[in-house]
DNA sequence: GAATACCCTTGACATAAGTCAAGAGTCCTG
DNA sequence: CAGGACTCTTGACTTATGTCAAGGGTATTC
């Protein structure tokens, strides 16, 4: 819980009064997945956003022909959630299942909706996460065109280093858009060098 | 200036007072723009946000191939800027221009943050934009996800047909992610059938 | 209204990445 | 500890898309 006071904080250059941070405590829920547990599945509306405290999780979606496309990854002190489900209570189109056993905070909408108003800095705090993603989001977008594989790869290497070593590669293979096959062999390629 | 007003009443399911839309009003400098005309140019730190009275703008970015990439296109009532470089003051990498004679308002972001404290409703916009920008952009990078060139542009005919009036078809095929060669070879052959 | 730039199409060919299939190593789990 | 499920690699082949080049049409501009 401490470190959810600490990541507040820290993205909204604020201190938290005692006071505020027991309404922030009370707001959230917390909860255990096990690997391979869904916090969301396609079709349902993302009832919960969540804070991760410990573990890993990843947000993906299975297209017409079977194959899974991992949107993003979230790990320690970072979120997740379907936004646009989240917001507009609409069915999500992705699932979100744990990649270990992991320790979430959870939150409801009303209930964020009711703490942006008590405590000022949460409200903050959602606009810089969400401009955050944004950027994060038209980054990837951008790096999407026109660049190959090993691009992306390399690119990876250097923004998440940690992702390489923690997921599968097949899973890495699916963030960056390729096949398993054309990872392994964009790998093999770097390392022969 | 009333197109904005209403932009602003609509996306925050507010109505305006006559003094908070004179503050809004104060705040904007008009600026109009010759076809082919830079708003902002790679390198330079993005120093103003625009809303388009009238008339159309790219956003793109050219590859060290000298190959251009257009992320996004805005027209009439919507905004345009690099979110990034405005609220970061970094230098950007994209170029701005305008591809129809267009009609601004232009904010800086100092203007910017004082109107939130200012008017509450544009704190709000500012939140409901960035969630929609994120939402759409999150969209397309999903859908830049293994799908054909086939099946981006009829995404787009569904999305946004006037955009297929408007532009010319080697711009829309850089939105798309693909060359002129290949739109034109999707489109006879959607058409043949 | 001639000259020029821009735009779209089409063909031939090249290439990055996907698909299918097989095999070997490693980690779980009963 | 044996069997099965993952995971990664490698090879052969296919396919979508890019690249290069040429030609014709249509706007712009002087």
């Amino acid at each position: 819980m401490l470190a959810l006071r600490t990541h507040i904080e820290n993205y909204t250059s604020t201190t938290l009064s005692d006071n505020d941070f027991a309404l922030v405590a009370a707001a959230f829920t917390p909860k255990r997945l096990r690997r391979r547990q869904y916090l969301l599945q396609e079709g349902e509306v993302c009832k919960y956003f969540a804070f991760v405290l410990e573990g890993a999780l990843r947000q993906y979606s299975v297209n017409n022909k079977g194959v899974e496309h991992i949107l993003h990854f979230a790990v320690e002190n970072w979120w997740i959630g379907d936004r646009e489900s989240f917001v507009m209570l609409t069915p999500s189109p992705y699932n979100i299942d744990a990649l270990e056993d992991s320790h979430l905070l959870l939150i409801t909408h009303p209930q964020l909706q009711e703490l942006m108003l008590t405590v000022p800095a949460m409200t903050r705090l959602v606009r810089e996460l969400d401009q955050r993603n944004f950027i994060a989001t038209q980054r990837r977008l951008h790096a999407s065109f026109g660049s190959t594989a090993e691009e992306r790869y390399a690119e990876l290497q250097q923004q998440h280093p940690d992702f390489l070593q923690r997921f599968p590669q097949h899973m890495i293979a699916s963030y960056l858009g390729v096949t398993a096959e054309t990872l392994s062999r964009v790998r093999q390629k770097a390392t022969r060098q």
